[in-house]
DNA sequence: CAGGTGATTACG
DNA sequence: GTAATCACCTGC
């Protein structure tokens, strides 16, 4: 899958952060090293993946909300149950992965869930403000590739 | 467009 | 212990 849709999440001095204020048991992994995954259940049910970004020790990390799929799209048919919106938004991006609470905390480079191939150069992109919070709501900190979706 | 869903966190 | 919150999805 190749993403085209992120939001940056940027530690204790972001209050929609996860990791605004106190370490817990569940945002622990946002403190690893960078490539740390960050998999939180969300409204009870989905699960989002988020990829830690920053030095070790300081919680920053990259919401994935969005994609295209480009490697086993029978796999993702199979997981999603449909075969239309399959990867637009962070739960179904969790579920088309097959996310489960063990992946966090795991590295996306050595661990079962990985980051590998080439970063492709983007050529066109927006920064928007996040979607579905709260807090720092003005902030534009979703990046979005607008050349493809 | 509206409703459901349950883990996680805060509070007493 | 209980209650409020929440980085959302699906089917109408």
């Amino acid at each position: 899958m190749r993403l085209t849709e992120v939001e940056a999440y940027g530690g204790r001095s972001d209050p929609a952060s996860h990791a605004f204020g106190r370490r817990t048991d569940r945002n622990d992994p946002m403190w690893g090293p960078p490539g740390t995954l960050y998999v939180y259940r969300s409204y009870g049910i989905h699960w989002c993946a988020n990829i830690v970004v920053g030095p070790e020790d300081e919680p920053n990390a990259v919401l994935m909300r969005g994609g295209v799929v480009t490697l086993g799209l029978a796999t993702v048919h199979e997981r999603r149950g449909r075969t239309t919106h399959l990867v637009d938004g962070p739960g179904k991006l969790g579920q088309a992965l097959g996310l489960t609470g063990e992946l966090s905390g795991t590295n996306t480079w050595s661990g079962p869930l990985r980051l590998d191939g080439p970063l492709g150069s983007v050529a066109e992109w927006e920064a928007t403000p996040r979607i579905g919070i709260s807090k720092a709501v003005d902030i534009p900190w979703r990046f979005r590739v607008t050349t493809e979706r």
